[in-house]
RNA sequence: GCCCCCAUCGUCUAGAGGCCUAGGACGCCACCCUUUCAAGGUGGAGAUCAGGGGUUCGAAUCCCCUUGGGGGCACCA
């Protein structure tokens, strides 16, 4: 933060996709600094480049991170709606004018002038840079044209670009995160500001934003980091003060190149549409990068919120290890209640099942979910009919090791004439499993031996959720189908006694 | 090709000259618990702190070089 004025942070995405997992941690961090500071948090939407931003992607954007817990307090709060906050517009594509009046002022003042050079020609000039070994850049051609010189390109139709006129000089700043950083800008060569049919470039209207917008802190990933020595000339050439700048790490695919769509799993939404948990995503996010320097690592928002610092930030960037993110999903749903699983459960389950049943459900998928969405397989056998159940399983899947068909069939024959003569009343967890276990004692079964049948004939699968709720989920009726099911298909292989 | 940045277990990291024969977590392995799977518990393997030089009584921590990796070099953002 700047001592000498109040510190004000700024997100600046541009909505030509969904909500990266980039853009969110960035969010986070700049959310966490002005939460901690108690800043101020702006968000400004970057569509100045109208043939690729959409208000779909905006509203991705604003609703992903929305879904996150973060929020501003200033710039749009619902894509296409109304700003809030003194200083806006909040779209680069409504504050064009302020543009179009900074470059004049460069243009009046002599530190930048018009281009008429062709992408051709700009091409055939980085070309043989890059054969001479030289650093590329704009070679200034058309930097001291003389007034016919002008006249005649734009006779010829010549759009003109504006370009900012570089002084060479050493820029350096103090980075929040990197330190001392400098760098000689006689490398960078007179950059456009503003393309040939007039409209702004990236690197010119963040600075006259961030100095409209009195944003004290730029927070950004590290990839901006050579943008930075441009935007500085900028900030001087204009007059504006200049804010502190803090270049985070990146977030890197597992062959630690910047994390892509290409070979991770970018968009924010997908995650969610997955079952992970935002608490568990805002934790995920804020330790890539950094930490508190303890050995504490479950923290919610507004525990980040309290202890983040900008200082700590590493330099490195991090690996996205999705088993990391997974085991940290599991910390947070375990950490749920009965009531408030059940609610976060909803979207995962059919229509078909009632909320008593999902609450009910809760305590017996709790502590085997990973992602919200593995809740359709786990209980599936709940919401599909007895016959389709059945079809999941073989008869000799039945079989325990070293048992009989004709044993099993009898050893679920006696389990299903026994429960049957219990009353709906009684078909609870507790009831159902004293019952099974004293038929296997008499039986002088182990009790797994003939829980696994059993298993498979009300779940249809080997592993399922604890067998006895699942068994009181399903209901005294459709579960004696289902033995009988069981015994049935025993019975057609021929390993069935009879 | 040019510029910039980074570097501790496979991964996320603790570590800001002696507390480090480098700690935690994820993952992995074993055992315990146990009706399956999980969850939980206990223990274990796993980093000569990228390598090499310095500075210092003493370096993972400071300096230099090398190597490796990454990012950026647009009339994209």
């Amino acid at each position: 933060m700047s001592a000498d004025r109040p510190l004000r942070v700024r997100m600046a995405p541009s909505p030509t996709g969904p909500l990266h997992i980039g853009t969110a941690r960035t969010s986070l961090y700049n959310y966490l600094t002005a939460r901690h500071d108690k800043g101020t948090f702006v968000l400004r939407i970057e569509d100045t480049d109208i043939a690729r931003s959409t208000t779909e992607f905006e509203r991705d954007i604003i609703e992903g991170l929305h879904w996150l817990g973060i929020s501003w307090d200033e710039g749009p709060q619902v894509a296409g709606g109304d700003d809030i906050g003194s200083f806006g517009p909040y779209r680069q594509s409504q504050r064009l004018d302020r543009y179009a009046a900074e470059a004049q002022r460069l243009l009046n003042a002599g530190l930048a002038y018009r281009c008429y050079c062709t992408p051709e020609e700009l091409d055939a000039v980085r070309r043989e840079q890059e054969r001479n070994h030289e650093p590329p850049r704009y070679n200034g051609r058309c930097r001291n044209l003389t007034a016919e010189e002008r006249a005649s390109c734009e006779k010829e139709g010549r759009q003109g670009a504006i370009r900012f006129k570089v002084e060479p000089a050493t820029v350096r700043w103090d980075d929040a995160v990197r330190r001392d950083v400098e760098f000689d800008n006689a490398l960078l060569g007179d950059f456009v500001i503003v393309r040939g049919d007039g409209s702004p470039l990236y690197n010119f209207t963040v600075v006259v934003d961030d100095a409209a917008m009195q944003i004290s802190d730029v927070i950004r990933g590290e990839d901006h980091i050579s943008n930075t020595p441009k935007q500085i000339v900028l900030y001087e050439a204009l007059g504006y003060k200049l804010p502190r700048f803090a270049h985070i790490p990146l977030i890197l695919n597992p062959d630690r190149t910047k994390m892509s769509k290409r070979k991770s799993q970018t968009s924010m939404d997908a995650y969610r549409q997955q079952g992970y948990l935002s608490e568990a995503l805002v934790n995920f996010l804020g330790f890539l990068g950094w930490s508190p320097g303890t050995e504490e690592e479950i923290f919610s928002l507004d525990e980040l919120s309290q202890r983040f610092e900008l200082d700590k930030v590493h330099k490195g960037g991090a690996i996205f290890d999705i088993g990391r993110l997974d085991h940290l999903n599991g910390v947070y749903i375990r950490s749920l209640t009965d009531a408030q699983l059940a609610l976060r459960l909803r979207p995962f389950l059919p229509d078909a099942a009632d909320d008593a049943t999902v609450l009910r459900l809760a305590p017996l998928v709790k502590e085997r979910l990973v992602r919200l969405g593995d809740i359709g397989e786990l209980v599936a056998f709940l919401f599909q009919a007895d016959d389709a159940v059945a079809s999941w399983y073989s008869a000799e899947l039945l079989l325990p090791k070293k048992r009989e068909g004709s044993e099993v069939g009898s050893a679920l024959t006696v389990v299903r004439d026994t429960l049957s003569s219990l009353t709906d009343a009684d078909w609870s967890a507790d009831v159902l499993e004293s019952h099974c276990r004293a038929i296997a004692e008499r039986l002088e079964w182990k009790p797994g031996d003939l829980f696994k049948p059993l298993r498979l004939a009300i779940t249809g699968r080997a592993v399922s959720p604890p067998l006895f709720g699942s068994m009181e989920l399903l209901g005294r009726e459709r579960c004696l189908a289902r033995i009988d099911d069981a015994l049935g298909k025993l019975q057609r292989v021929g390993v069935a006694a009879g």
